[in-house]
DNA sequence: AAAACGATCTACT
DNA sequence: GTAGATCGTTTTG
């Protein structure tokens, strides 16, 4: 049974959720079909000290749907592409998990048509490619990922410690780096050249 | 109103 | 591994 994350589950750190969210289940229900992918790739911006975060320099039109409630879509433009991310932590502490990329379990025929490609591995690996390969775009900002909405994340096989691979982001002011990127060890359709 | 800036992708080597 | 394309958003004048 396919049965949504609760929106309780984006109310932590980014970095929990992000680690977290490995294994779960992203679906698009539209009028052209559905789409499944497995998350395979994960990135956490924090709400504080965080250069890197869009929020970091306070709320745009852009940005405002980081400061809502947890479990919302934030989807914003970059380089021509739709990047899309789970916003967490409660209503005004702007945080959330871009999802880097995920492996195509359902739909391979409606993702090779959205995105002019017939090879499995450029389908959805990577956000902007994702993105296109789900038809998401600036109509699903500040939409629930939670709730019964044509997009959103149901709970998948968690990831073992073992599978898990995890790396460090620059743009943090800490004095330490911090674990912010995940991803599925040997999986074939991390962005990165992780792996 | 204009310019600068990317949480990227593609093609090519 | 990298150069060049690309366009919505933000910042600046």
């Amino acid at each position: 049974m396919r049965r949504p994350l609760r929106q309780s589950f984006y109310d932590r750190e980014p970095a929990v959720v992000a680690r977290e969210l490995l294994g779960a289940l992203l679906i698009h229900n539209s009028e052209d079909g559905m789409t499944v992918g497995r998350i395979v790739e994960t990135e956490a911006y924090l709400a504080e000290n965080d250069t890197a975060c869009h929020a970091y320099r306070g709320m745009t039109r852009r940005n405002a749907s980081m400061f809502g409630p947890p479990g919302m879509a934030y989807v914003y433009a970059i380089h021509s592409r739709w990047c899309l991310n789970a916003v967490t932590q409660p209503a005004g502490t702007a945080s959330a998990v871009l999802i880097r990329a995920v492996e195509p379990i359902e739909g391979h025929e409606l993702m090779a048509q959205r995105r002019g490609r017939e090879r499995e591995l450029e389908l959805c690996r990577g956000p902007g490619r994702l993105c296109q390969a789900f038809a998401v775009d600036r109509r699903f900002d500040g939409s629930e990922l939670f709730g019964d909405g044509p997009l959103w994340i149901a709970s998948g096989s968690p990831l073992s410690e073992s599978e898990t691979g995890v790396s460090t982001r620059i743009g943090v002011t800490s004095a330490q780096d911090l674990e912010l990127r995940f991803f599925h060890r040997n999986c074939r359709f991390v962005s990165r050249g992780s792996r």
